[in-house]
DNA sequence: CGCGACGTTGATTTGCCTCAACGATTGTGG
DNA sequence: CCACAATCGTTGAGGCAAATCAACGTCGCG
């Protein structure tokens, strides 16, 4: 039963029947991206959006300079897509692809609207994680305007203890918005202030 | 008839009847709050949202070292509150100040999650505009990782045409992330070239 | 009128970037 | 299974964008 992590991630918010659980089964689709694969290239139109079960990936633009931005990791249990292109139908303007062999459930834009808009509880769910999706971006902004680089490492530290040891030190100052070097250099500090 | 601004704007994005306007309209409160008064304070739990029918109001944080950052400028039609404590009923972050004279909608966390259980359409409503809300902060966040304070301006002019000069170049100046003077310089450089 | 916020401008400082060189680690083809 | 390339992390020298600090003119408002 592949479905089951999403639907104990729905049911941990709201309420299904079993026969509302059976019609979202019925829309997912199950698919393994292996390391390095992508879900969405930029320029593409994002029709599906992926909830992970195992593995991780992550969503990042390209700026003009060529340089990675990271908007998102997406480990267990997160979603991912690129939101712009998922609701207005335009072009996506990010990447997302695996940074790990990763397992994952696809659900199209269209079958999303039209589960909605049969199972309110499904569309409360989705309203509920958007919500919080929205105050996790708005906190990262007022944290990349207010403080320091080595304070939001300090803090990125803080949050995702789990990936501070699997990830590469790249993709980490790509998220806190600094060079790789940088990042290595504030290291560098802190070992030598214990 | 007060809350007619904001029935508009969800039958953009919807359909009502006539009961569940009623139901809503019920349910609001309007509110008036004059230039520099406040409608949240940090530390308080925002326990509503306010719609915007004319005026401007803005959210904002003040970090460590005293300086503003201004999260979101909520002219007409917009809402705007301290997302994280509305949903999670914690201490605000953020405080939410008048710019202008300003008419509002009050809705508190409670009767919306009520609408919202009773009225199907209007839980649509909140998911579609949340939703945009997350693309905007997304993108804003993107920006500030990737481009320079000038770019950032010269877009924040093409997005905001009407705010530019009606506010304050402080406001703007703390909007995109950068100091009065620096902001200054920018523009200074950018009239010499015309 | 006079005070206090605002915008401007200049001198100096600083946080972070750039570029370059070097080991260490990973991974890959033979 | 090894050799070699590619990628990653570290370190240092130098540079640049933006902050800081300070002085000054202007304007709106009590």
């Amino acid at each position: 039963m592949p479905a089951g992590k999403l639907l104990s991630h729905i049911k941990n918010l709201t309420l299904l029947s079993a026969d509302e659980e059976k019609q979202i089964e019925d829309v997912l689709e199950k698919k393994t991206i292996r390391k390095r694969q992508f879900l969405l290239h930029e320029h593409q139109i994002a029709k599906v959006a992926a909830f992970v079960i195992s593995g991780c990936l992550r969503s990042y633009s390209i700026d003009r300079n060529g340089f990675e931005h990271i908007l998102q990791f997406a480990p267990e249990n997160w979603w991912v897509t690129d939101m712009y292109s998922f609701i207005s139908g335009k072009e996506s303007y990010l990447n997302v692809d695996a940074l790990v062999d990763t397992e994952v459930l696809i659900l199209s834009r269209e079958d999303q609207q039209h589960l909605c808009g049969k199972i309110s509880q499904l569309e409360h769910y989705f309203r509920v994680i958007t919500e919080k999706a929205l105050v996790s971006t708005q906190q990262r902004l007022m944290d990349n305007l207010s403080t320091t680089a080595r304070q939001r490492y300090e803090k990125f530290c803080g949050t995702y203890p789990g990936l501070i040891n699997t990830l590469p030190q790249k993709l980490i100052a790509s998220y806190i918005g600094i060079t790789p070097e940088f990042l290595s250099k504030i290291r560098g500090e802190f070992l030598r202030e214990n």
